[in-house]
DNA sequence: CCATGATATCTCGGTTACCGATATATAGCG
DNA sequence: CGCTATATATCGGTAACCGAGATATCATGG
């Protein structure tokens, strides 16, 4: 079970093989690829986060190649490694429209300035 | 320079602390209810999170205060944090988005392209 | 022919980050 | 008096990241 919360490389990893299965290398150059450069995934990491992934059934070694006399390894995602991943972009498209909203919020703050009926238990006076 | 990307924690840690200065209790209590409880930040975490955002300049203690013969000690964010925090949650929204297309297509027929409807809406659908 | 760079695999070790446990302190409930 | 909630903070083991290097093939080019 995934009781950690998934790191930032490993959710870049599944979404560079949630269309197709890839090998290291092309993952490495799909996510930077898909995230506009903004995420570089360091080989150091790459192969850390596909041991560890494998480990947790969410991808698995899909085949092995020789092209032009390299060998490339293609892995591709689970069912279980779809799910997780769709989970995943649930948490964090709702985290960036949660911290969106709120910076909206701080700097125009239209209407009252204070939130009043913001979740159970802070009705404390103030001091 | 944030050269490394920001982690989880610290996202919502900012998140937290955008709309109002929260102290580290409060930022404990406000990430697992604006999360819906999918984010537990730790209290272990907390204050290591909290070092090395004001080490970085994107938030600063604003004022402590005595609340019934506690300490509370709150942080608000600076305009860097605020610019951090927008940046990331950009980065967020735009692999959470790329990692739906793609769970779309691969799930879809293999033909031509399916067109999913935009925006920010979610078409989960994975039961 | 060899240097360089791109492609491709993987390992090692230092640094950073996470988080359970623990410590301290006040207040309220039973 | 013990338990829970609030509130701070530290410590140490584990997990993760990532720069650096090892190994190997092929293309480019000086």
């Amino acid at each position: 079970m995934a009781s950690r919360n998934m790191t930032q490389a490993a959710f870049f990893v599944l979404t560079a093989l949630a269309d197709q299965p890839r090998h290291g290398y092309g993952i490495l150059r799909e996510v930077e690829e898909l995230s506009d450069g903004a995420v570089q995934l360091r080989v150091g990491t790459l192969y850390g986060v596909l041991d560890r992934l494998t480990a947790d059934g969410l991808i698995v070694l899909d085949r092995e190649e020789v092209h032009e006399g390299r060998l490339r390894r293609y892995y591709r995602l689970t069912d279980e490694g779809m799910r997780a991943l769709d989970a995943e972009a649930e948490r964090m498209a709702a985290g960036a429209s949660a911290a969106k909203r709120r910076i909206a919020e701080g700097r125009g703050a239209p209407g009252p300035v204070t939130n009043p009926a913001q979740g159970p238990g802070l009705a404390g006076g103030l001091a």
